[in-house]
DNA sequence: ATTATTGCAAAACGTTTGCAGGTTC
DNA sequence: GAACCTGCAAACGTTTTGCAATAAT
């Protein structure tokens, strides 16, 4: 993790009147640095390498807390919803791939006109939405076609 | 459910061999008559009242066969993904009212230029998304409006 | 010093499995 | 009557909770 990016954990918990501790890093450092999301015993099992004392129920804890903050997001894909990923921007959705288990981070521009459309014809006044785009990324397909 | 649906359950099921019993009717009737999605356990809840020997068990394996062959879709919100509801057509989406967890169905159009582009700036093969709206219901704003 | 956070152990929870008996085709 | 489905009880893995000890501000 880069120092700007230790810099803005800690402002975003101060603001919260929340510490900055070695698990909370561990568990952020742990995420930012995997290329796919990561379920809560994964993510466990990884940032115990980093500081052994670490707790599960931390874990749990922590990635509530990072997820509430903006730092973390968590992954919806087709067999759950108990997995987290990283993202740099806040409300972006992720791209991830159903052979290795990549995601990727993407901005959700047009969604916008069915959003409107949504409202117009449904009455509801929609506030949010769960995007999550699952497919194969390149290095998979690659091997699925050499294979 | 009307009778044409029975008929295409029946035949939707005889397809794979399956067979047409109380419990999975008393189940995909249940969801069929909410407007809301409903976890596994408020299905067990209320097709219990249709067919009381029904047993918890028998509503998972149900959920699962049924979401199998299109008559269901899982649903998933903020608080989770473990929810189901009916889906008219094939591959549709939810808009969940986030007040009094109602559902309304949609289909997704407009979603095909972002896949496009996606596709085009990481090379993933997209085969499939996850999309649902969260907001507020006609009648939930109301109640709000008012009180 | 104050307050938040931690890890443990235990409890609670939701879901799955093996299997004998029952139901559908 | 063959194949499939069911419900029960038990097993399972995951998530949450209470609490005394610890670490960050």
């Amino acid at each position: 993790m880069a120092t700007t990016d230790v810099q803005m954990l800690q402002d975003g918990l101060r603001r919260g009147r929340r510490k900055l501790t070695r698990p909370r890093q561990a568990v952020l450092d742990t995420i930012a640095e995997a290329d796919t999301c990561l379920s809560p015993a994964e993510v466990y099992r990884r940032a115990k390498a980093r500081y052994p004392r670490l707790g599960l129920t931390t874990v749990y804890r922590t990635l509530e807390l990072l997820a509430d903050l903006g730092y973390l997001q968590r992954v919806h894909g087709d067999g759950g919803c108990h997995s987290y990923a990283a993202v740099q921007r806040h409300h972006s959705h992720h791209l991830l791939c159903s052979c290795c288990g990549r995601t990727e981070e993407f901005a959700c521009g047009s969604l916008d006109p069915l959003v409107e459309a949504l409202q117009a014809t449904t009455g509801f006044h929609i506030e949010g939405h769960i995007l999550e785009m699952i497919g194969v990324c390149p290095s998979c397909r690659e091997r699925k076609g050499q294979g």
